[in-house]
DNA sequence: GGTTGAGCTCGAGCGCGCTCTAACCCTTAG
DNA sequence: CTAAGGGTTAGAGCGCGCTCGAGCTCAACC
């Protein structure tokens, strides 16, 4: 059940269906704190290796709780972090900058106006990355088109 | 052979987002059998290092002629592949790939099925990228509203 | 209760794509 | 004629982000 919650959240995450609902992810990951995932089960559902969680716990990016034996065992604000970081990732952000962003986060709510900044800049290489792409996708398609159309290309 | 398609993703190079001088590229492609260009200017155009030029050259993905004391004279043919090769970096393309691709040109006409399968998977890798960074912009972007739009409770 | 397998820590290693250095060569300005 | 400044080569080095291995502990299943 709440295993399924995650495996949707992160499919919402990697995969989108037809209109992007932050609303939904959101909520899908929302706190419930009862209970908590190995380290195999939230690398398999993130798309990322164990290997990946220890080293971005080790760089502190998070903490996790362990279990009585010294396990991880992540909870739901750690899963959520998770989320959060991989997003990042994958988009682009360097993990010097992601530490520099949960630091923040860790200094408490006067730090709200940094993490804004960060966030706004994010969203800047977002936007151009996006348009920097949908040109190459253009310079690719057209070469396609000439390929498959033009008998001299 | 594909110069043709070659000028046309020049063409497309046009109207980058940021930074590119639209002049710059326009003085590159001019004048295209009379002019050559030097190494540092190709490079402040293409905003890469002269260094990544002749890396290129190194590892073999082009070739570009030499003036009468050695040095390197860039044609109109080297800076068309030099720009689509810093395009198809630039949007993720892995060297390798690249090196597989000028490969294939290289070898001839009867390469032209297997180059366009080369530009139809980097075309869907393409889209999947686009998608994922609109979905982590969305996600910025819900992040900022609710930094910004929300008054914590 | 022994074996299997997953997790732990620590630290080294790696693949990619440059990036820089050393030592030398040419062209050009003063 | 000299000196600056940019070009040349081969090859080493580097930063990033993992990725892997060694050697161990622990839990679970037959």
């Amino acid at each position: 059940m709440d295993d399924e919650a995650l495996t949707d959240a992160l499919r919402l995450a990697v995969d989108p269906p037809d209109g992007v609902n932050v609303e939904a992810l959101h909520d899908l990951i929302r706190d419930d704190q009862a209970t908590a995932w190995g380290i195999s089960t939230v690398a398999a559902h993130l798309q990322v290796s164990p290997h990946t969680l220890r080293y971005y716990e080790h760089i502190g990016l998070l903490t996790v709780p362990r279990d009585p034996s010294g396990r991880r065992s992540y909870d739901a604000a750690a899963v959520r972090r998770l989320v959060f970081l991989t997003r990042m990732r994958r988009s682009g952000m360097p993990i010097a900058e992601l530490q520099r962003y949960v630091h923040l986060v860790d200094a408490g709510p006067e730090t709200v106006a940094e993490r804004l900044d960060l966030l706004l800049e994010h969203r800047d290489t977002l936007r151009h990355q996006i348009a920097q792409l949908q040109l190459s996708l253009a310079a690719t398609e057209h070469k396609i088109a000439a390929y498959t159309e033009g008998p001299r290309p």
